[in-house]
DNA sequence: AAGCCTTTGTGAACGCATGCACAAAGTCGG
DNA sequence: CCGACTTTGTGCATGCGTTCACAAAGGCTT
């Protein structure tokens, strides 16, 4: 083991999957603050958020020594400490590319300003849209791109753009600067070691939901015989 | 080892992240199958994928031996086996459950019916909103949901509701059959055992880049003793 | 002040996932 | 028909993530 200090373990090097549930710890501690609740035990807490204590608690144990034994975690410092390692004392400037459907529906979402994350900039390739304004923001051109995220300081883009457009806009939007990109369209993208891709797939998580779906109606259904009837009908 | 047979391991029990890979291989190989190509090598389709090619070959095998040595795979044959795995050879019928700007953007995209996913039944609690037509489904009052369930046989539903409206409704889409969900609703699903439930977060996804991204700047800003400041100003 | 009770923080064991590296297996040219 | 070449399928090692179980640490009661 390599520790390094005697307090606690506060080890620049969270795991991912820490990282990945803290979101959760802190959505599940602002439910509790506006009930009016001061102290949470890793217990409660855990099944505030769906997942096992021991987890819980070794997850939080990563950021350092942040409860009391025998009483639990104090919310409010605890929702403080989560912000903080998350990047959310700060604020984020994010650009919304592509308002169709989706992109409409994202930059009306009211979750984004809520914490951390200002909407500053929305772009959108067709004249039609362009110009609109859509939750107390203006459209701009994409040919503004690189100026609008440059003046705006953007350091996160949202892409909700088709797919054949998806990967020159990404690289667009590397160029300009944009370390971090949030996909929406169903396509691998490729982009420079440094820029952090997250991708979001309701295609992709359907047809897992139908693996198991069908796993519980007894496995899948062909045999080996069914191939050729599919694809000749012989 | 616990072999079943020679011939390759047709073992039931893909794991997760197989799964979780699988729709990524099936979108690249449509893709492939567009453009005319009739074989590929685990080496470029891993490209396509963007997984590393040993990650690939072993993902495949747990479905069983359908590749030739020497050659690679056969596009279309492989899209057959991945699509019958993930129960694709079989139509799902979905139901989307609120039809607020999320909502209509999820009826309005198309990958869903592409692929062995019919929408089914658009539901909403909103009476402004009901009986609007959208993409050729006529939105139905939330009231008929127990039925509109029935009658169109649906297992899988997708909740697009409001964060305080999310638990009531899963309990109701459950109690009428439903057996699979996929989450929008910032909230943790509490269900029975036997339903499997998939979240999608844009809030989590943010913070999840936000992390890196403040990680790249120097990581976190704050010392110990910026709390005290931002909650009491002392 | 002392002992009991509660809850944290973590060592240790286990299981899953990843990636290397190579033998087995097939194709293709001569 | 044979030998060289290509590519799959997988044994093995390594690392990460999860969970159990418990000692250490604090509060509370008497």
């Amino acid at each position: 083991m390599t520790r390094r200090s005697t307090l606690g373990a506060r080890n620049r090097g969270i795991p991912e999957a820490t990282v990945a549930r803290l979101p959760v710890y802190l959505r599940a501690l602002h439910t509790l603050a506006e009930r009016g609740i001061v102290t949470v035990s890793s217990e409660e807490l855990a099944a505030a958020a769906g997942v096992n204590s021991a987890k819980l608690r070794k997850d939080l144990s990563h950021l350092g020594s942040y409860g009391t034994r025998g009483v639990g975690y104090e919310v409010q410092y605890l929702v403080y400490q989560i912000s903080r390692e998350l990047g959310l004392t700060q604020d984020w400037s994010v650009a919304i590319v592509g308002l169709g459907n989706l992109g409409r529906a994202l930059a009306g979402y009211g979750g984004f300003a809520s914490r951390g994350f200002r909407m500053s900039a929305l772009l959108d390739a067709d004249p039609a849209i362009v110009g609109e304004r859509i939750n107390g923001l203006t459209v701009e051109h994409i040919d503004k791109l690189e100026q609008v995220i440059a003046d705006c300081g953007i350091s996160i883009a949202v892409l909700a753009v088709p797919a054949s457009a998806a990967q020159p806009v990404c690289d667009r939007v590397v160029a300009s600067g944009v370390t971090s990109i949030l996909n929406f369209a169903p396509v691998v993208l490729t982009v420079p070691d440094g820029v952090d891709v997250r991708k979001v797939d309701l295609s992709i998580e359907l047809q897992i939901l139908a693996f198991h779906e069908q796993r519980k109606a007894g496995g899948p259904a062909g045999v080996e015989q069914e191939y050729l009837e599919a694809v000749d009908g012989s």
